[in-house]
DNA sequence: TTGATTTACGTAAACGTTTACTCTTTATCG
DNA sequence: CGATAAAGAGTAAACGTTTACGTAAATCAA
């Protein structure tokens, strides 16, 4: 069995509260000697205090659990990193939970995260259904989303604005020349990255007067390279005449890509194409894939960075709103 | 507060230790009326157990610690995915720690695992070093590692065999009637995931009778994009007159596509590429990419596996060597 | 009916810490 | 030098469970 404070105790003839003042660094209440005889002892037995029973004692277990669909996912992994990064530098671990987009499992993780007693949650790139809401408040820690957000429910979010980058894309297609500009979409039913992208699209054409002329939207389930080429198949068959499209992802981008590829279609010079998240992949794309960013780390950052800050103050903050960026590489052509 | 156990045992006029035994299953000492009794009071509530005072009494944290480099690698995102699959389905947490490659934060995070007291540690796809095998012995519990292997240490572990997989992707490269075939490695120091797969690639080219012919090994640092398109730069610096090049992962393959294709040389009708992990990337590729699988979500969960194994019987297994297997897509050209 | 066995439940100790209260010893100051 | 404060260290309670043990009532066999 693993030495206890008292086994330190004993072998340094001292009472185990001496021993947990000198392991806490509190200020007062032993001299120099006993501390070298304790440390001694501790480095002699290979002691390493419980955190467990210290958890219970002071009701802090340094812990915060994260939720994600699908951890394999590029965009989950980058905003994971983000969360470990400041959880680890703040002296917290981070209890990974991956709910496969699956509710039961979702509730089963948050139930096991109640009783496992993180100190906080994030929640990230999934909707917030009205069961996983109540079981959230039901634990009572603080919480925060990320990469979506709750409409009817105030939880604190870290996300791009969707509607905003989306027409950012656009605008930045229409002032690159083009005027026919067909966006490959998720499901509309999806009110945080669906139908908001959509909207910044359309208000992208709108605003530069090209609502009649061009506004091709075809939407897929998911988000995935394979939705992507099943989109771009369907846009070609639906026979459009157009010079750029708009995905709402990388990967629907690059399944764009990939397809056109085998379509022999020419990118940029015979349809120019803008992704939207800036995963790697874009930048390993052929031809590198001009996209629309999304500071995913930095996302996660912030999102642990306002959750310990909950923790702290009792108080969550303000929803952050995070700055997107066009990253310009080569998959868009400038129009003459 | 949250509610204990003696809140419900109050509200439910019954001893504390009936509501353990009744919580628990245990399946004697209550009768039906007062398990339903202290069902509603649980209910009305709203208990939930403390985890952390159970983990203190019976020593159990029904926790498990994950190590690995660089969670955003796509590579170790797969083994993520298999170990949480398998922990959650037994019951088991898993609290996520990215090293980033760095000693002082493997060695921190080892540290904060024992004092979180888990069951069981996985340590993946990075090289065990004296150090680590030493903290990871003091904290006595078992350890699996992945996707990697210590010659010196007994620790059982879950990996392909590089040697003879990167011979299988060299062979296969004969077998398409390729003769002179470069390599894009790793370092050479790299004793797991380097040396290796040059030993298989030359290996095979022996085997054939082409040693003389042609090898060319190009080894960077890692495994990168950067080091793919760093490395086949090189080569075409050297002026290597070669059909095929191997190379050591996906994403370097990636990197000499890409950088293949910004020189104007045709993916596969002037070279041939076949990378190793097949990775999402791979098959999203332009061309897609032939490469060698490992079973990263698979080896994952028979880490995972291995390790509940051996937490159970108090015995660990032995190692698993996973199969490997060449998957054709389309960067490899059959020569005539 | 009576003694023995089973069932239902309560009491209290234990897990490994932290910390409020003590009590001693030593230092400080007039 | 004596009174008082400060410093060093110990005792024990508490955190929320589980579980060994004890006890009373209920059941059973004879």
């Amino acid at each position: 069995m693993k030495p206890t404070i008292k086994d330190v105790a004993k072998r340094a003839n001292v009472s185990i509260a001496t021993v947990s003042r000198i392991l806490n660094h509190t200020s007062v209440g032993y001299s120099a000697k006993t501390e070298k005889l304790v440390k001694g002892a501790v480095e002699e037995l290979g002691y390493r205090p419980n955190a467990v029973a210290r958890g219970l004692i002071n009701n802090k277990t340094q812990t915060i659990g994260v939720l994600f669909p699908d951890v394999s996912g590029m965009l989950t992994s980058e905003l994971l990193y983000g969360v470990e990064e400041v959880a680890h530098r703040l002296g917290h671990s981070v209890i990974f939970c991956n709910t496969s987009s699956s509710g039961k499992k979702t509730l089963d993780y948050l139930q096991l995260l109640s009783e496992k007693r993180v100190e906080g949650v994030i929640f990230g790139s999934s909707l917030l259904t009205e069961e996983y809401y109540n079981a959230i408040t039901a634990m009572n820690v603080p919480t925060v989303l990320v990469s979506t957000k709750s409409q009817k429910h105030s939880l604190p979010y870290v996300k791009v604005d969707d509607k905003d980058a989306a027409y950012a894309a656009t605008a930045y297609l229409i002032q690159k020349g083009h005027r026919r500009i067909a966006m490959l979409s998720g499901s509309p039913d999806d009110s945080v990255a669906g139908q908001p992208r959509i909207d910044g699209y359309k208000q992208a054409l709108l605003d530069h007067g090209l609502n009649g002329e061009g506004s091709f939207v075809f939407t897929a389930d998911g988000f995935s390279y394979e939705d992507g080429r099943a989109l771009f198949t369907q846009l070609y068959d639906a026979g459009r005449d157009i010079t750029a499209v708009f995905a709402a992802s990388d990967e629907m981008a690059v399944g764009a890509l990939s397809t056109a590829y085998q379509m022999n279609i020419r990118i940029p010079d015979e349809l120019s194409i803008i992704g939207y998240d800036n995963l790697k992949i874009s930048e390993m794309a052929i031809p590198p894939l001009t996209t629309v960013e999304q500071p995913l780390r930095d996302m996660g950052k912030k999102a642990a960075e306002l959750l310990f800050e909950g923790m702290e103050t009792g108080m969550l903050g303000k929803s952050i709103i995070m700055p997107h960026r066009i990253i310009e590489r080569q998959s868009v052509k400038q129009l003459v």
